[in-house]
DNA sequence: GCGTATATATCGACCCTCGATATATCGACC
DNA sequence: GGTCGATATATCGAGGGTCGATATATACGC
């Protein structure tokens, strides 16, 4: 993770960060939190980050492994990780398209 | 507005894709609803629209103009459009980084 | 005149996020 | 050996935002 993004309200979804993090490879709750903070210069409390892991293991999109210590890692499944990629193309393109609309109001 | 993006949970955040929709020029509420419709492929509800416009609105980053006929159109404010310019870009490096994971770890 | 599209507004239910709080272990330092 | 901060997970209540439904009114086509 990596680029700040200063602000009007939340720089993308809590789940959609954990995705994203998980998607440099497996990891533990713990570590994702530290990776987001990172990357987006805001941490995520720990409330919002296990009850989205909650989440998102119920919709298949990661899946949690044997734990190893006091860890818990979690990996993006195969649906999840495809889901994601089409996601962000999409959000890719539409943030592209919405840079080029400025460009060509505001010169 | 153009893209698709199937699915997991929302595309993006209702503001966003108000302010998206703005950064083309002037539109009042229900001409944003169609765009943003168009663009994602799933519709925002009155409720939502209307409730984020009067949100935006306090925050600076869009301005009512006058009506014309019985239409409220809103336009982006130059804190707003330079706000979602910085945001959509740290977006895209978001997403970049995010592909670039996903295919470095699963090729 | 009737139905559909245009256009805005509001309401309640529900989901999610946020921040605080709790608990426990580990390593470092004195 | 004891304490402090970092590691690590979990849960709770409050609050905000979204969603979907509902209401209202005008314009247009048939």
């Amino acid at each position: 993770m990596e680029h700040k993004g200063p602000e009007f309200g939340r720089f993308a979804e809590p789940s959609l960060l954990i995705l994203v993090s998980l998607s440099d490879g497996p990891k533990h709750g713990y570590a994702i939190m530290q990776d987001v903070e990172g990357g987006t210069g805001r941490p995520m409390g720990a409330g919002t980050l296990y009850a989205a892991l909650v989440r998102l293991e119920e919709q298949g999109l990661v899946e949690s492994l044997a734990p190893v210590d006091r860890r818990r890692p979690y990996r993006l499944t195969a649906v999840g990780a495809s889901n994601l990629a089409e996601h962000l193309r999409g959000l890719s393109a539409f943030a592209q398209q919405g840079l080029r609309q400025l460009g060509e109001t505001q010169p």
